[in-house]
DNA sequence: TGTCGGCCGTGGAACGTTCCAACCGGTACG
DNA sequence: CGTACCGGTTGGAACGTTCCACGGCCGACA
């Protein structure tokens, strides 16, 4: 319908008072009388009132607005860690806008642009793929924080999860139940494999295996899993378990063994990371590292209000410890192997 | 580092030229000569200028925005809508700024809200909680399609699937490969569940099995599919084949059936709807049925466009037709059966 | 009675754009 | 030779807020 949007002038004309004094009323001051309160309210609901946020924006120099792009909404892994966000920006006095870069760098560019020229009080950047260059100039005019990965500057925080000691935990549960022979399916691009990939051979060293290391090139993608343990399945002996690199890699793989008829857990042994709502369900029941996605959306925001209520300008990185999640795709190695 | 941000002002004092000029330059103006816009451009790289959308959009009374309120982040169900969104918005010169209800209907509001007082030209909500009535508020403002259910108000457009012709779909697959006893785990409340079950009624008649239609009251969780399901096997002779409102309820129906040593599609057959990523899944392989989600998405912005470029002012809903996915849950009944 | 505060309320300036009317110098045309 | 027009450029007004300095009124106090 698009009327016409009422001002705050209407509604001051409208209660017989001044526009200043609707902007009080409007933000809440203490300072009005009652009689005039009211009539400002009930002006304003008359005419279904609305305030002009950017009006409000730029006289005020701040919007009270936390700008998050997210790289990939199909990605499970996200819609936890914006909860996590949305919670801790409300907590905080501040709103929460939304754009994605729908798996593509341009987009993504586009994506922060448009939060930016909206004067956002604050960014943070969801696993981008953008160039590192960008996040600077971004974070060179609004506090950034890179969530999912390290920032690989100085000018933006960064928010991640410690996948070396992801895989620390993997192996050493893998070790515990008596395997050996454990490989690993890497993803060497991608947010946090490689660091997933150093941690399993430094883990697999420490627990004296250091010998037994394999490590299968594949990638963050279904396929990607599947074609790896198609490689896999061609050694000999095989390996009795095998960690890869996130849990839509692992279900990829899981199919090809299915496929192979290779028995999960009992001929082969399968972990994963991330732990997606996918890995949970009872028919999958993947053995799987857990990320705090929640609190890395929460510390997010607490580290942008930090810079700007608390005026910290030096960069901080804040890494949080991940967690095993023990299902039906890990069992102890079958006695004849 | 949230330095000042440089002006029009400071680009055209830099530049040696008027702000007028400089304004023309940013918009692309042709009729500007190629050594104004060279020097302006170059003042504008140095100081690393970035128009003010706030002040644009008060001077201008439109912000090319379209706002997107998601109630659910986490039903996989969006983000393929989303994609739809985006793309199209881009093609008809609009960018798209998403905020998000964490299934609470006063958050809703609130996201709502604030994608209204940014100006936003055009508004979609996917899967609104909230009371018609807002709905209406917001039509009223500005123009708004509810997506992924019927907009109970003639103020707003709407597009979603026909979830009759789904259920009937549903109904004639299973009835083609033999079965009788179709029964029915409905979700009376929840987008479009009403709609399954009365489809699926009128399927059961229009295929001469009227006598045999058998609702369990439901819901759209899998704790809701599950103890619909416990119910169901209570009931002797057991159906032949269920029809689940949506794929997560038949993910926990699945639960329950592969817990009672009941195999499907031998014993029984299950049929979901909305096919989830979760449902093409191998080991899972849910028959379901598909909505154009893409397409949802595409086509909510268009009806915006339409109302904001041709002025249509009549409110629309869209209909688009659902496609059965056949997976490996659904077989003939057994002979004995 | 005069002065001082305190309480409410007000008008104007400012924020960073866009848009409009107007200007300037040069060329084409009658 | 005067006028009209054209490409390129300009300053000022406007958009809807917030903020600031100030004004009017009333009661208290000296």
């Amino acid at each position: 319908m698009t009327n016409k949007h009422p001002t705050i002038l209407d509604v001051a004309k409208r209660a017989g008072v001044s526009k200043s004094l609707v902007s009080l009323v409007m933000r809440g001051s203490t300072r009005v009388s009652d009689e005039s309160r009211r009539k400002v309210l009930a002006a304003a609901r008359q005419l279904g009132y609305r305030p002009n946020v950017a009006a409000r924006v730029l006289v005020r120099q701040r919007s009270h607005l936390l700008g998050v792009m997210v790289s990939d909404l199909h990605n499970p892994f996200f819609p936890e860690v914006l909860d996590g966000l949305e919670e801790e920006a409300r907590d905080s006095g501040y709103r929460t806008l939304m754009t994605t870069g729908v798996r593509v760098v341009e987009r993504e560019l586009d994506a922060i642009n448009t939060l930016l020229e909206l004067r956002v009080d604050g960014l943070v950047l969801a696993s981008p793929r953008v160039p590192t260059a960008d996040v600077s100039i971004a974070a060179e005019s609004v506090p950034t924080v890179v969530l999912g990965k390290a920032a690989r500057t100085r000018l933006a925080d960064s928010v991640h999860n410690d996948d070396r000691v992801g895989s620390r935990l993997v192996v050493d549960h893998l070790a515990e139940l008596g395997h050996r022979r454990i490989a690993h399916i890497s993803s060497p691009r991608g947010a946090g494999g490689s660091a997933r990939q150093t941690g399993y051979v430094r883990a697999m060293e420490a627990v004296g295996l250091g010998d037994e290391v394999a490590i299968t090139p594949g990638g963050f993608t279904e396929e990607a899993g599947a074609d790896a343990m198609r490689r896999i399945l061609e050694q000999d002996p095989l390996p009795t378990a095998v960690f890869v690199a996130n849990d839509i890699a692992a279900i990829g793989a899981l199919e090809v063994l299915d496929a192979a008829d290779v028995r999960v857990p009992e001929d082969m042994s399968i972990v994963g990371y991330d732990n997606l709502a996918l890995s949970h369900n009872h028919r999958i029941g993947l053995t799987t590292v857990d990320q705090p996605r929640y609190d890395m959306g929460r510390v997010s925001v607490s580290l942008i209000v930090e810079r700007l209520e608390r005026g910290r300008t030096d960069a901080r990185t804040i890494v949080l410890p991940p967690k095993l999640i023990m299902r039906d795709t890990t069992a102890p190695p079958r006695a004849d192997r």
